[in-house]
DNA sequence: CTGGTGACCTGCGGGC
DNA sequence: TGCCCGCAGGTCACCA
């Protein structure tokens, strides 16, 4: 589900949860991506009683801060990990881990049929000590990434180009999709090794990037079929996917009458068209 | 150090 | 109808 355009837009939902008070939490001490545990009391100490505050994202992280607290509440929605404000008595979706009941009755549910997830806490002002997000590269919309820093990220690198899109300690935030929709957008192969990305390439590269999670984010985010936002409202960029999923369709460039195939690059489906993404 | 593979989970859709 | 297989937006441990 969720890569930088669909957490981005998980957290401009939570809009209507900022200035509310969490008056309680709820959760189980069920094991998530690689057995990490949520830790109920960490997060009753950190939220309970306290006003929400602020909302950021690092890369596919989300982070709520509350006031007066030195710690925040850490989200990671993995690939079917789901976060939604709903009103008292909403029918709740399974496997729901986390809860936080808001002072006007509405709550705040975390669940993840997989448990690729994580929940867990931070310390405010010391965000680079937490474990998942010390090794975030810069993020893939706020950078800055600019042809510049892709090229120098690559230099020397004979990993896949598209391999390196996915290196989240070197840009955080783009995911499978978004990978092939920025190569594609680019006009470059995803097999290409990073070290052949000349300057010019990698100026491209850096603005498709940039324009294929905008262009994501302006509707919404892509949902295959898991991802709602924090309304519970689907994202529509599926619709819009020029290349990701659409192996053996026509390329959808312009004056291209390619057809797209779809390889495998570090194990994951990876979509081009080997006549426009030639190198 | 680098880069590639498989494991971790549940659920769904397709083929038989 | 039902079973089995392959596959899924992510990350991390482990291997060569």
């Amino acid at each position: 589900m969720p890569e930088l355009p669909e957490v981005e837009t998980v957290r401009r939902t939570l809009a209507p949860i900022l200035g509310a008070r969490v008056t309680g939490v709820s959760a189980h001490r069920v094991a998530l991506h690689m057995g990490r545990r949520i830790d109920p009391a960490a997060l009753r100490r950190a939220s309970a009683g306290a006003v929400v505050d602020r909302v950021d994202r690092w890369g596919k992280y989300l982070l709520w801060y509350f006031a007066g607290r030195d710690t925040g509440v850490l989200v990671h929605l993995g690939m079917t990990g789901r976060l939604r404000v709903v009103p008292p008595g909403a029918p709740r979706d399974p496997h729901t881990h986390a809860v936080w009941t808001l002072a006007d009755g509405r709550t705040v549910r975390f669940s993840d049929p997989r448990r690729f997830g994580l929940v867990d806490v931070f310390g405010r002002g010391a965000e680079r000590a937490h474990p998942s997000l010390a090794p975030l590269g810069i993020d893939a919309l706020d950078g800055p990434l600019t042809g510049r820093a892709l090229a120098r990220l690559a230099a020397g690198s004979g990993q896949a180009i598209k391999a390196l899109l996915l290196d989240q300690r070197k840009i955080a935030g783009i995911g499978n999709i978004y990978a092939c929709e920025a190569l594609w957008r680019a006009r470059i192969a995803p097999a290409l090794p990073a070290r052949e990305l000349d300057g010019e390439r990698a100026g491209r590269l850096a603005r498709a990037v940039r324009a294929a999670l905008r262009a994501a984010l302006d509707h919404g985010g892509t949902s295959l079929r898991d991802f709602v936002n924090a309304a519970g409202n689907p994202g529509s960029y599926r619709d819009h996917l020029r290349i990701y999923g659409r192996a053996g369709r026509r390329c959808p460039r312009r004056g291209c009458r390619g057809t797209i195939v779809r390889t495998a690059i570090q194990g994951r489906a990876t979509f081009h068209c080997p006549t426009c993404q030639a190198t």
